[in-house]
DNA sequence: CGTTATTTTGACGCTATTCAAAACCAGTGG
DNA sequence: CCACTGGTTTTGAATAGCGTCAAAATAACG
């Protein structure tokens, strides 16, 4: 089911944003040079279909803008998102034949695919793929272990306060963004209501009804529906049930 | 801390009984005679503390026999286990200086240790240590968001059906467990009521009561509080809310 | 046999879910 | 410009499931 808008044409890596954080960011130029010759990209639209699990994958690949999510599905239709796809995020495993989860385009995204059996020959051949993909691997392996604290133990209130924690600080990482001198954070929620439930193991009432009374509570402020501000970041740290004093992964 | 029982003799790794499944598995056998001179044992009694969250680590390794678990603590003392660390399991992460999280030896332990930075070193020189680990972290990574199912979505009932199924399903595994040719399964829980709890994200009350419910509906059968029989293993899976008709997972 | 840890059971309360309806919003076409 | 549509979000009321607190029962251990 291609339509026009999900090839796009050939790019040259130099100028790529998630040059320095893919899977390709150890890579020599002469490295380079190889990955681009499998590699293409493909558009997708917000709600699109990526992958579907159980299907036989025939690429991996990274997200080059836009997000994703992984959502694992039971019978009866209760579903949970077991990961957020963001630039530079890798999609796809190695070594299997078919995929495990769900890959759904949140946003409108795009993808630096590679036909899979050549991108694993060439893992054999190239350490620093190897190694870059096992370090993105073990932060992933971290970034869930967190996830289970929050969907094991955190309440309802606290579950929100954590993901808008999550975004506000990829979002502060990612692209410098609106930062008032006053310390307080905005960005632009990439998830509707429904897809914050999936993720934190809620109903979408109860994450509207959270996110009314944080709001009253005046630890965030809206602005229409999906844009937030955050007037005092520790307060939403709190919140979460986070540790303030500094986190101690080093 | 080491007493005297937390310092082993040597042993060779021919008879390694997680010599196939632990990260020196692809070693040939020039790599495992390096490995063998940086290793060394160390045991752990039940309920002993491995290593602290926040601390520095100054060494990796394999758990040999036992179980460990790795758990994230909450200031207010909520505590999640985000991992149960099984014979052939890897502890660490090579390239962090400090761990993420508290490490406990559930039952009786023996690790076979390797010192960090001689083992980081190693890693650089021999693809077949990084590439088995990578293969690990992957897996270790699907089961984290397996999990991150059951704690999201599921009910108190089907997380303890999950669990049972889980170490079933382990234990037939590793050694051909007492599997009566009625195709029932039997094993010996390792886990208190609490550390279930801290791992299903319940209280223990919860988990004793909804053992007891399974038993009652002749889900299980309880010889004493932690030997464990199930008779019928397509009935505990349907119970666990899990796709009875064989996994994808190829 | 007493002491302590573990497990079970009971009664009650609270949090999050469920079911239902209304409000809001963006887009489409008359 | 307005009415109509479908999707998203908010709000309300009632309920169920799990947590909390308390106490008893059982097992482990010296």
């Amino acid at each position: 089911m291609l339509n026009e808008r999900s090839l796009t044409v050939h790019q040259d890596c130099d100028q790529c944003p998630i040059r320095h954080r893919a899977v390709c960011a150890r890579c020599e130029s002469d490295e380079l040079e190889r990955l681009e010759e499998i590699k293409y990209y493909r558009k997708f639209e917000a709600g699109q279909m990526v992958i579907w699990s159980g299907d036989k994958m025939d690429f991996v690949g990274s997200v080059v803008s836009g997000i994703a999510s992984l959502t694992q599905t039971m019978e009866d239709g209760r579903t949970q998102m077991v990961g957020l796809l963001l630039p530079s995020d890798f999609v796809g495993r190695p070594g299997r034949l078919t995929a495990a989860y769900d890959v759904i385009a949140t946003t409108d995204l795009v993808m630096c695919c590679f036909r899979k059996s050549p991108f694993e020959e060439m893992m054999l051949r190239t350490p620093h793929i190897a190694q870059r993909l096992l370090e993105m691997t073990l932060d992933e392996l971290d970034a869930a272990r967190e996830w289970m604290l929050v969907l094991g133990r955190k309440t309802a209130r606290e579950k929100i306060a954590s993901l808008l924690a999550i975004i506000a600080r990829r979002d502060a990482s990612l692209h410098m963004t609106t930062r008032a001198q006053d310390g307080s954070v905005a960005f632009e929620l990439p998830l509707t209501r429904e897809a914050m439930a999936d993720y934190l193991g809620l109903t979408l009432e109860t994450v509207s009804r959270q996110i009314s009374a944080l709001k009253k509570d005046g630890v965030i402020v809206l602005a229409g529906k999906r844009h937030v501000t955050v007037p005092d970041l520790e307060r939403l740290m709190e919140e979460a049930g986070d540790d303030t004093d500094g986190g101690m992964l080093v």
